[in-house]
DNA sequence: AGAATAGTGATCGTATACGATTTCGTACCT
DNA sequence: AGGTACGAAATCGTATACGATCACTATTCT
């Protein structure tokens, strides 16, 4: 019926995905990740279903699965809640990620060649040009796309997945709890350019796994000590 | 005469849980945890509903929420595996499984008090004493016990929910894939009473990552070792 | 005989319908 | 006036039915 009455919202249904649930998966996802499902957003089975046009058991699927990701809270007879509202979260989100990250990069630090330590040191430079203008959502995607290239060859699959469902809560999380901090920014670059030269050097493995782990260490007491 | 069905429906095994997804989920999860539905098994839904006295849809959302724990595969019109038959899977788990519990065991360390240790140790010559009569079943139980122990003040709940995680993960594949090492068994012993004399010392957390991780590494390798 | 193809059975995928549970508003009683 | 009990609406939970897709087999053409 309504097949396109979501406007602003433009692939929900063209998911390239053949299945119906693995469409709703990716759609809710997405509304969670881009802040459109902020945390604490009811999510009632029908509304999605009917939004998505679709039946509501691929929905309750799709939210099952999320909940499995630590996306959503569900409640028997209740119903489903976008997570992530508890700053407690935060912490623990933030201290295993530092944890996975650490061991991704050590990992991968080996396998990480010249043209490769080239594109992320260009994006670095990006990031750094965002100094000036104030742009946070571009800033962060940056940042992103920088720990993509360092862990793009990281040879343990699960490893990998694990930092991604950590990013994930993160922008989940970002919208309400987590705001920009300006100041923690400058470091962020400097140790991005540390850890690049450390990997180019040939560091050992526990170096470079240390200097991660910091590296995202720094910004939860940034954090911390913003909201003190 | 169907209309009082309901009085005749069957126990659903050892089930406890309120709604039926949730019981066909613990259900089928303990089966492949405890090895009744082994690596490769072939998971159909409309067998497992009879077999549990439920439809299929709810045991359909059990097993997605398995697959997205890795407990098993599935696919498109074709159907759920049990995973876990790869051998590479193994080395991946029992890496990640190795980093995450170094940090687990980390953030524990501080938390653990005396009686704890007490009753780690206890454990532990418990499992010293099944090294003389061979009994690999019991060896790999006390072994998870003693680390429960360790981790049962673990300050992140995250990084033991992927430590739970990992342990599934080996369960399910232990019976096909791992075989119990008879020349690692001492080894294990002794690296326990070493890391609960760190624990006791109160050495610092890097030492004691360090020597959890190295723990399930030579697990690993031992492993590797055998299988040449 | 070998390979391509059409047919058949099995299994998954989803829509719909109905039942179970919770929540919230309202009226009643103390 | 405050608290409690009842009832209606909303929402989740599951069974059933039917459609879609895939694997496998038998048949036919070259």
């Amino acid at each position: 019926m309504t097949e396109t009455a979501v406007t602003g919202v433009p692939e929900l249904s063209d998911a390239s995905a053949g299945s119906k649930s693995e469409q709703a998966y990716q759609a809710v996802k997405a509304r969670i990740v881009e802040g459109t499902f902020t945390p604490g957003y009811r999510l009632v089975l029908s509304i999605i279903a009917k939004d998505l046009g679709v039946s509501v058991v691929p929905v309750r699927e799709a939210i099952r699965r999320l909940e499995a990701e630590g996306l959503v809270t569900f409640e028997r007879n209740v119903g489903a809640t976008v997570a992530g509202i508890d700053p407690t979260e935060y912490l623990y989100t933030m201290q295993t990620l530092s944890i996975v990250e650490g061991a991704a990069t050590a990992l991968s630090a080996p396998l990480i060649d010249g043209p490769a330590i080239a594109r992320a040191r260009a994006i670095n430079e990006e990031m750094r040009d965002c100094l000036g203008h104030f742009d946070p959502v571009r800033f962060t995607r940056l940042n992103q796309d920088f720990h993509s290239v360092l862990f793009e060859h990281c040879p343990n699959p699960h490893i990998l997945d694990l930092v991604h469902r950590g990013w994930n809560r993160l922008a989940a999380l970002r919208s309400s709890t987590f705001r920009f901090v300006p100041g923690r920014a400058l470091g962020s670059v400097e140790e991005h350019e540390n850890l690049l030269t450390l990997i180019e050097n040939g560091a050992d493995a526990d170096t470079i796994e240390k200097a991660a782990r910091q590296h995202r260490t720094a910004t939860l007491d940034a954090y911390l000590a913003q909201t003190r």
